[in-house]
DNA sequence: AGCACGCCGACT
DNA sequence: GTCGGCGTGCTC
């Protein structure tokens, strides 16, 4: 199995010492076309020797075992067949990318060549280079002649003997190292101390550094350099000359990069309803493999799974805990640390190369320190030997499909395939559990659990809707706040309680427009209007980062009359700075959380009650408990009802709940406006009481109406390309073709709200899958029809994306 | 995916 | 005229 889009395994020969050796699921490097080595992965030893052509052999094995086990290649077929994408795909999304050694082409000078005469410009050029660096890499001499296609010219300098190539596989994964420091072994002699100290008298650092030295080595444990610098005081520059004088000298031990460290306490004790709830789960455990937990925002599931960890932990058994992939950098992480401590290994994109593999590693060895698994999606393809539970926590969050690139698959489904194969129990918790696992647990293919009480029992938030266009009319509006909204934060502030404010629009106005001729500068690659955010005086694309400096003149018609429309979460903190100028606003977003920490110090800040009101994105309303907010506001409902999409309504809901949830989390009910135009609408007015049933039935009855999930299955294909005629003409085939097998059930072509995007055009079909229609001949028939697409050579350069519950 | 081979436009 | 563009086909 090698690392790319290809649907084919490929046959290597091997030799019998090899045979006796290698195992599925061990990587080796083969190479692969007329240069590239890759790292291919075992996936069969036969006994077939192909007859058409003959077999290459295998360059080299990488493992001494296997790393990856007979379940995970299961599982990767499944995803492959499932989501309609190549087994390579999945391999290549799987293992974190250290293990994926790729060969790279090393040019070398050869000395013995002196006829520099013969050489031409390029050719020359590369071998000046070749002085100065031993060694140059394909990359490196793209860059120095400034050109895409150089092959030919260092075929072109081989044939002449002026340099040698090489294919070099890099491992990438270095063990972290610590330097330690220890006597010379010269110094080993007890007199020897005296005379040391003696010769170093005249260097007082050198001489500090030693006593250090030895004060430390009391306690008889390997002495690390840092230490020995801090404790004494001196420079990393005082270590090395001791070392260049032979009196100490460095070793180096690995050592892992990820540890806990800090105590932790015993489980708490659950209160009657979580008890009730963990013997529920437990009961429909008896009958289901999968289990839907419906417990209300503050409920204390957290609780509830650690109970059930810790049992499957006491099995000897591995647990895997699923969560959106935001939601990782925060609490939960250092509350379920606390529980179990050392026994978790934490895994997710943020993670380094290097911290993957370790995490990789020790799953595979099934080490203690890896008993469970707290991941992101991509946490699924671990290398899960005995799994007993995977938690599936906020199991609506939409961040567990993957959408770009293949597999497209969802974390949640694909869980549950793999909770399967491991023949282990699968719980799915949520306070607003999507409409297919509620309908799921309803039609009792999973059990069904509820958790309807809050921790403490803290009422649910009083939650209040605000008319802003009745407001806009009797003028009670200041910029985007009215006075309800206003006055509810005077309140809390002066009850030195926190406010949430939620936007979800990030950037300070998503357009900008000429007030005299009406138009708006749009991105040059893509088909939207720029966003103007503000602290950089700059107009920025939010699909492909174009931004350039906010002109003070419209383009179009000369006019020095922009204005700005809509508002987004940079104005609101503008707004409220002016509004509150004695208390400080955070801004929690995209802009605002980039790099490793950026999301964690906002997050700190807030906690430590340094920032009394925070304006966010959606972002807030992931896995996030704050004790002292007592206020929630919405400032504008609309944007998330109005949105083209069948599944709009039920996100809104849920997003809108989750928001709700952080207020009042701790013994005061807690407060949350809502300000809307629509305050009538039926969504708002379930999230005004927590109805989820209201909100379920009614929206299952629009999706049985119009033909959507749960119901009907989805597959969605996508086209893009650079040329527009090209793209639709392709959709139309694809329409027509598609429509003769599906008939009224495929709709479109439609483009998206966004239709190009990196300047690259995009069509969407949709094929409706009846409840009876069979799936696999479908994606059989599917299959066939992008085949037949793609033998068309005019539409062959178009991308095709096939996404399969692309929702 | 990457890479080589093969056919057409804009430059020394 | 060639250099360099990308369309086409193949990789065990």
């Amino acid at each position: 199995m090698l690392p790319i889009p290809i649907q084919k395994t490929f046959t290597y020969s091997i030799n019998e010492e090899e045979y006796n050796f290698l195992k599925e699921g061990m990587r080796v490097a083969v190479s692969f076309g007329k240069s590239k080595i890759y790292t291919a992965l075992v996936y069969k030893i036969h006994n077939n020797e192909p007859t058409l052509y003959e077999a290459k052999e295998i360059h080299q094995i990488l493992d001494e075992f296997p790393i990856v086990n007979k379940i995970q290649l299961k599982h990767w077929q499944w995803i492959a067949e499932y989501y309609m994408c190549a087994l390579g795909d999945v391999y290549r999304a799987s293992l974190p990318s250290a293990f994926l050694l790729e060969s790279e082409t090393i040019i070398y000078k050869n000395e013995s060549f002196t006829d520099e005469s013969v050489l031409i410009d390029d050719e020359f050029l590369i071998f000046e280079a070749l002085q100065h660096q031993s060694q140059l890499t394909i990359h490196q001499i793209v860059d120095i002649l400034d050109r895409k296609k150089v092959m030919p010219i260092v075929n072109s300098l081989l044939k002449k003997s002026a340099i040698y190539i090489k294919e070099e596989i890099y491992e990438t994964y270095k063990p972290k190292l610590v330097k330690y420091v220890k006597l010379h072994s010269d110094y080993n002699a007890d007199d020897s101390l005296n005379t040391l100290l003696e010769e170093l008298s005249r260097a007082k650092k050198q001489r500090e550094a030693i006593l250090t030295y030895f004060q430390l080595s009391t306690s008889k444990k390997p002495i690390k350099a840092k230490e020995l610098e801090t404790k004494s005081n001196v420079s990393s520059a005082i270590l090395n000359s001791l070392v260049d004088k032979n009196i100490l000298e460095f070793y180096h031990l690995k050592t892992d990069r990820i540890h806990f460290k800090g105590d932790t306490n015993s489980l708490k004790k659950l209160n009657e309803f979580q008890e009730k709830a963990l013997i529920e789960i437990k009961d429909a455990f008896l009958q289901k493999d999968v289990t839907l937990l419906h417990g209300i925002t503050s409920s204390g599931k957290t609780e509830v799974y650690t109970k059930l960890i810790q049992e499957i932990l006491d099995k000897g058994q591995q647990v895997l805990f699923l969560l959106p992939e935001i939601a990782l950098t925060t609490q939960i992480i250092t509350r379920l640390q606390a529980y179990f401590g050392k026994q978790i290994s934490v895994f997710h994109s943020k993670y380094s190369m290097n911290e993957r593999v370790e995490v990789w590693n020790n799953v595979l060895e099934n080490k203690s320190k890896a008993q469970i698994i707290l991941g992101a999606r991509s946490s699924l393809f671990l290398p899960f030997s005995n799994l007993g539970l995977i938690v599936v926590d906020e199991e609506h969050e939409t961040s567990y499909k993957q959408f770009e690139p293949n597999p497209r698959y969802n974390a949640r489904d694909a869980a549950i395939v793999l909770a399967k194969m491991h023949q282990a129990k699968i719980l799915l918790g949520s306070a607003t559990p999507s409409l297919e696992s509620f309908f799921n647990a309803q039609q009792n293919k999973y059990g069904f659990v509820e958790l309807n009480r809050r921790f403490g029992n803290v009422q649910l938030p009083k939650i209040e809707l605000i008319d802003i266009k009745e407001k806009h009319r009797k003028k009670e509006m200041k910029g985007h706040f009215s006075d309800r909204l206003l006055v509810l934060i005077q309140e809390a502030l002066d009850e030195k309680e926190q406010i949430i404010l939620f936007q979800n629009r990030r950037g300070f106005s998503p357009i900008v427009e000429c007030k005299t001729c009406g138009v708006s500068p749009q991105c040059p690659n893509c088909d939207v209007s720029l966003t103007y955010h503000k602290y950089k005086n700059e107009l920025r694309c939010h699909y492909c980062n174009y931004q350039r400096a906010m002109p003070n003149n419209c383009s179009a018609c000369g006019s020095n009359t922009l204005d700005t429309k809509g508002f987004g979460t940079e104005q609101i903190e503008l707004e409220l700075k002016e509004l509150f100028p004695d208390y400080s606003i955070g801004r929690m977003d995209l802009d605002t959380t980039r790099g490793k920490f950026g999301y964690q110090k906002i997050i700190g800040a807030f906690e430590a009650r340094e920032i009394d009101i925070l304006v966010g994105t959606q972002m807030l309303s992931k896995g996030l408990d704050f004790d002292n907010v007592s206020l929630v506001g919405i400032l504008n409902a609309d944007t998330m009802l109005n949105f083209p999409d069948f599944r709009a309504h039920e996100r809104a809901y849920q997003l809108m709940v989750q928001v709700s949830g952080r207020a009042g989390r701790s013994k005061k009910q807690g407060n949350v406006a809502i300000q809307t135009y629509n305050p009538y609408h039926q969504i708002l007015q379930q999230v005004s009481t927590t109805d989820y049933q209201a909100m379920f039935k009614e929206q299952l009855q629009e999706r049985w109406q119009f033909k959507y999930p749960p119901y009907y299955r989805l597959i969605k294909i996508t086209l893009k390309h650079r040329d527009y005629t090209k793209v639709d003409s392709g959709i139309n085939w694809l329409f027509k073709a598609l429509y003769n097998s599906f008939g009224e059930h495929v709709l479109g072509p439609t483009a998206p709200a966004v239709a190009r995007i990196r300047n690259q055009y995009i069509k969407n079909v949709v094929i409706k899958i009846p409840p009876k229609q069979s799936l696999a001949n479908t994606k059989n028939q599917i299959q066939k029809i992008k085949n037949t697409f793609e033998a068309v050579k005019e539409f062959r350069p178009i991308r095709f994306i096939i996404d399969v519950d692309a929702y």
